[in-house]
DNA sequence: AATAATGATACCACCACTGTATCATTAGTC
DNA sequence: GACTAATGATACAGTGGTGGTATCATTATT
């Protein structure tokens, strides 16, 4: 029951970084340095949240990247849409098929709404609110 | 985001099985038939259930399994904790150790208080649950 | 020109999950 | 008593996703 993923945790740790340093520009070295994080792991990462639009990137000498958008605006739950896929994959998937039974299955049904519960909570959390504490 | 894994996932369905034959003995043959699900893999899962006193089990001819305890005292946390271990991962495990600032970590504050919420939701399920929808 | 950064992409290793296979034992059936 | 069909115990195996590394191209500063 790991409810993060280690790239959605990295990417975590480096927004929570970034946000602490807000118009600074932040290159994957320094996070490499200061978070001790796995460096080419970290440059991966990200480009994927470049590329999705949550940060921007300056190539060249000097160059880094910054937030793209307010810490506010910034969810827990669509890192981990990002990095783990889309989620309520509690569908039950029955040799390969999307099993018949799904409509009905009592199991899934408990399991469905239990993941509705967490993914709503989830959906509350933002960077501002972690950086907050 | 699963949050069962298969042999959680067809532990549970098993029990249901067997749940709705109280009395009868089932066999991984009959499961097998009945359900699809793989055989071998099923008698592993069985013998597990058997070991953690879920299930009764007869040997030799026209043996089989039968529910050890009624279907309210069965619950789909404990099903997890049998297969998946024990819960409550999201404890940070930097470089091997856990991390000294779980404590105050933010992001683990709100993953540890997700889960917590989650599991408290799972306890609540059990087979009897199940078998009434 | 040298350096230090990202972009894109291919590659790789390990491990948990998802099984299979085998041998021994036990209990009914005939 | 032999046969058969079940479980007990345990070793073995495939595969996919996670968790990275490596490389080459490009860009910007010094
Ligand atoms: S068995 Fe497939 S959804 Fe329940
Ligand atoms: S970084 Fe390890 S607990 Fe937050």
């Amino acid at each position: 029951m790991n409810l993060l993923t280690r790239n959605t945790d990295y990417a975590a740790r480096a927004l929570l970084y970034m946000g602490g340093r807000r118009g600074q520009r932040v290159s994957t070295a320094d996070i490499h340095r200061d978070l001790k994080l796995p460096r080419p792991f970290m440059r991966k990462i990200l480009q994927q949240l470049q590329k999705e639009g949550y940060l921007v990137s300056v190539k060249g000498y000097k160059g880094g990247f910054t937030l793209a958008l307010p810490p506010a605006k910034i969810r827990l739950i669509e890192l981990m849409r990002i990095f783990q896929g889309d989620l309520s994959l509690s569908d039950c998937l029955f040799q390969k098929k999307i099993c018949s039974c799904v409509a009905v299955c009592p199991l899934r049904r408990e399991l469905k709404a239990a993941e509705k519960m967490l993914v709503d909570r989830l959906k509350g959390v933002t960077l501002a609110d972690l950086m907050k504490k």
